[in-house]
DNA sequence: TTGCAGTTACCCCTTTCGGGTGGCAGCATT
DNA sequence: AATGCTGCCACCCGAAAGGGGTAACTGCAA
């Protein structure tokens, strides 16, 4: 049986110089081509064939997600890798919607790389274990039930809200009962609120979750 | 006299593995080094001296601008390119102000990369001419506000921008002392001087003007 | 009606922070 | 050699924050 035969679509150079001096290392490589765009890889596509093809999810034209889509539609028995930035890792869901048969960020580590082409293309998909958790996420939001299923997240009252953003930029406790006219005991009691909802124990962690979940901004 | 001695920041091992393979081919060019993280690039500068320094923008941690500034002020003469993806260009400016001597995108050809490091090597700095334009933009701007101020902003050591950067995770002051093995009192001393140099009083305050100014990021 | 969620407020107690002070090593300047 | 500066480390003490519980009042919905 020959070597394995990869497609690197990308659109910076560098990352396909990358992949391929990473990969050509593998002795079960046969060949690893590059494509800079999408539509550069239908091309190819029509010209030779290949095992697996490694897919950048951020690409001028046509973008990673669809041009998977398109892939698996002619071409059901090539497998596709999402190979991506994590903050493109929220598109998992997408990916997988489209046909992809994994899901890798672009930190791993030169010698897992290879593993996983190696156990896509021997029909077993794979997804980065970092990312699992958003596709458990997604899919419950997906489900979408309007009952009780933010078991993970609760929802925080407007008066939560209102203190957490007064947190957020920079004040004190005092400070806040003043601005809100309450008691500073009672400020208290609702960051211990905030606290048990976002599932933090400080006030540093409320204020790294608030920024990252986008539920208060800073005000200038 | 001796070929280029490289280093290469970035934290993604496959643009590294890039980059190596393609400068490597110059004749000219001595050896290519690697570090994943700025801590790991000032352990580097410690230990090896290099004549150019590759800077990749963002990365967990410490980020190339803060890092660029940290080099500089320690080793003038090591000149700093940084490389970046197109969306990181608006901060063309900020680098520059930090000392670095060049700007490149990451999807230059490999030929011109090679060439800009010789000419950045030789005392000449380098701006990508795709973002040329950003910086007459962010001059404009920069003019009556944030440049100003920003001489007023006292330069963080590395110690207290890595603390820093474990404040904005929402770490105690203890976890920060195990993690990077010091006294819980001597984070709190350095915590100290960062509010004095930040001009603010308290933990969040720190962690919002951290973030606004870029300093440090969310490590995910 | 009962029950629940939100809001307000207080108690006690422990842990964490923040400010002040001082010591020490390295490094460049004088 | 003496000087000053900076980064780094450490202790004391009062203030702030965090965790536990209790309790009252409101409005809204099952």
């Amino acid at each position: 049986m020959s070597g394995i035969r990869i497609l690197v679509v990308d659109d910076h150079a560098i990352v396909r110089e990358g992949l391929r001096s990473l990969l050509e290392l593998a002795d079960d490589v046969e060949a690893v081509a590059g494509a800079s765009s999408s539509k550069e890889c239908f091309e190819m596509l029509t010209k030779d064939t290949y095992d697996i093809i490694l897919m950048d999810l951020k690409m001028p034209g046509i973008d990673g997600i669809e041009a998977t889509r398109l892939i698996k539609k002619t071409y059901p028995h090539i497998k596709v890798v999402i190979l991506t930035n994590y903050d493109d890792a929220e598109y998992v869901l997408e990916s997988i919607k489209a046909g992809s048969d994994g899901y890798v960020l672009k930190d791993v580590n030169k010698g897992d790389l290879i593993k996983i082409v190696r156990t896509v293309v021997h029909n077993q998909s794979f997804i980065a274990p970092e990312v699992t958790g958003k596709v458990f996420l997604g899919l419950k939001e997906g489900a979408k039930t309007s009952s009780s299923q933010d078991h993970f997240r609760a929802i925080l009252s407007y008066r939560e809200l209102e203190i957490l953003s007064f947190v957020v930029n920079g004040m004190a406790n005092k400070e806040i009962a003043e601005a809100v006219c309450l008691s500073a005991d009672t400020v208290k009691t609702h960051l211990k609120k905030i606290y048990k909802k976002l599932g933090v124990s400080s006030r540093s962690q409320a204020i790294k979750i608030a920024l990252q979940e986008g539920l208060v901004h800073f005000s200038r």
